[in-house]
DNA sequence: TATTTGACCAAGA
DNA sequence: ATCTTGGCCAAAT
C-alpha cells in the first residue's frame, strides 16, 4: 500500500478539496501524518501532476498566495476564479474557506 | 551514500 | 508592517 511516495499522497489530499476552499502546505503534510510542508511544495514543482491535481488551491499558512510554477499572479487569478477574495495577493477571512473546516462556529 | 534543494513555517538575536 | 534567521522534511542530483 504504500508503493506510492509522498507527493503520491498529497496529491490525492487535494483531489477531496472541494472548489472555493483552500488548504496551507503545512496541513497537506500534517494530514499525512508528516511535517514536511516544504516536501509538499517540492512535489508540485517537481511533478505538477497538473492539471490533474488542483494544486493551485493550496496557499501558505499566512494566507498569502505562495508560489506558483505559472507565477503567484496567475495562481491569484484561478483562486478568484473558484470565488476566493483575494487582496493584494493575499486572502482575506482565510478560515472561512480553509479546507478542512477547522472551527465549528466561525461567525 | 552524501549533499543540495525548495510553490514553507514560526519566531525575532 | 517588513526582513532575517533557523528549522523542518522528503525527493532529486
Amino acid at each position: 500500500m504504500s508503493g506510492q511516495t509522498f507527493a503520491d499522497r498529497c496529491y490525492q489530499f487535494l483531489l477531496k478539496i472541494p472548489a472555493g476552499k483552500v488548504t496551507t502546505y503545512k496541513i497537506v503534510a500534517a494530514a499525512l501524518g508528516s511535517k514536511a510542508y516544504r516536501a509538499v511544495g517540492q512535489a508540485m514543482k517537481r511533478n505538477p501532476n497538473a492539471p490533474e491535481v488542483p494544486c493551485h488551491r493550496v496557499v501558505n499558512s499566512d494566507g498569502k498566495i505562495g508560489g506558483y510554477r505559472g507565477g503567484t499572479r496567475m495562481k491569484a487569478a484561478l483562486l478568484k476564479s473558484e470565488g476566493l477574495p483575494i487582496k493584494r495577493g493575499r486572502i482575506e477571512n482565510l478560515a472561512n474557506y480553509i479546507w478542512p473546516p477547522a472551527a465549528k462556529r466561525q461567525f
